[in-house]
DNA sequence: CGAGATTTTCAGCGGTTGTAGAAATTGCCG
DNA sequence: CGGCAATTTCTACAACCGCTGAAAATCTCG
């Protein structure tokens, strides 16, 4: 436990880690429910059976895990370049807000095959375990609430309810879009058309500010005071 | 074959039907790879093991099947209220277009758990069984080029290719979108907060138009130019 | 009613799943 | 080297999976 330092930590942990990213990929590509311990043992190069109940204690537990894992990168990842985007002079447009919270538009300098499939992953766990993903962003969103901030400061005058469910929107849409990128850099037939043009990520970040920038319609106005009424 | 008519036909395709419309809901709520032949067999009141075999052959097949019909459902609803809506003068604007492509806010007076489920079914398929989706709406996709066309007259001038895209994302996010509001029906925690207030099917009909109309930034042309050099 | 087709039930098959736990291997340090 | 803990391998188990095929029940109509 106190155990040798951290050599003979660094084995297990190294084996570990490369287990919880063979997972995320795995998860990622075939969806969570198809993917079984064994699969996950296997291509990370084990000719284990227990090596996840070792390390994680359950299939269910190292899913948790990689749900808290991730949301905690794409948290600090949008922090940092929202850090560098203020210290520039802040986000001078709901369009530069829009690109903060677009996560993993290819950073181009990066390790290559990491944060490759964030974004598939959590729109797998959106739709078998939903519960498990909101908890898990909602101790994770320091950025969204910075950004929030910035697009009440920087778009058009509208009711407070309406650009908090339009950032809402923006989330849910940009969790879509990234997904569908991340899988069109492997799928060859049907993301890939759209993804591979280069005005599309552009084209994307524009779409994104429109969906906050829309001018709200009198129907909608007037919907939001039945709300306040009601 | 010939049979005896329909009357005994009518016996066999009611329990096919109502297999087929349990096995969507399930699908829908618990993703597709939660849920077993089993299961489908018991909720649809059965104590039989081979129904899902005896009707549809095999549990692949129930799948493909449940995906072309809820295609199908989807744009023959399409057409259906794009024809209501030319026939009062056609959509005079993109929000209207977009209130068409939006499914299943919920019509009022339509019969209750129909349609309930079929957005949050389609995001499923999306994730494991894609080529799939893709497969089903290709050949139902005649609301959406319609809509197409109608969008291309009424959105801004803006290059074909972002108009395209545009499209294409608004697709994504409608179908997002409104497997969500599906889920809010049901789900009191998570999206019922957004989907309870009156305002937001309204303010997302704006938010689609807005993605469609947004400006094209200099950025993205120049990117569009890039993409029609190389 | 009774023959014949349709529909439902049921037991069981081969295979896979998650997990447990014993056994073997490896690595470290005195 | 020997002892000990960390790690990996392996076997096994109970549960579940999709599917098969024979039997039972139900229905239709002459």
């Amino acid at each position: 436990m106190t155990a040798t330092e951290n050599d003979q930590l660094r084995k297990g942990e190294r084996t570990r880690l490369r287990l919880k990213k063979t997972a995320l990929k795995l998860f990622a590509q075939r969806g969570i429910e198809n993917v079984s311990v064994r699969d996950i043992q296997a291509a990370a190069g084990q000719k284990n059976n227990g090596s996840i109940t070792y390390y994680f204690s359950s299939r269910d537990a190292l899913i948790r895990e990689i749900v808290g894992d991730v949301a905690a990168v794409l948290d600090a990842d949008n922090n940092r370049r929202l850090d560098a985007l203020e210290a520039r002079g802040g986000p001078a447009s709901v369009r530069e807000v829009a690109e903060i919270l677009l996560p993993i538009v290819d950073r181009e300098g990066e390790d290559t095959t990491e944060g490759q499939y964030q974004l598939q992953f959590f729109t797998s766990v959106l739709i078998t375990r939903r519960d498990l993903l909101f908890e898990a962003t909602e101790g994770a969103d320091r950025a969204t609430r910075r950004c929030f901030q910035h697009i009440v400061r920087l778009a058009p005058e509208m009711p407070r309810e309406i650009i908090r469910q339009r950032l809402q929107l923006m989330l849910l849409f940009a969790l879509s879009a990234g997904a569908s990128m991340e899988s069109g850099k492997e799928d060859h037939r049907n993301w890939a058309r759209l993804w591979g043009q280069q005005s599309a990520k552009s084209n994307l970040a524009d779409v994104m500010a429109g969906m906050i920038t829309a001018p709200v319609t009198e129907e909608t106005r007037a919907a939001v005071d039945r709300d306040r009424a009601g």
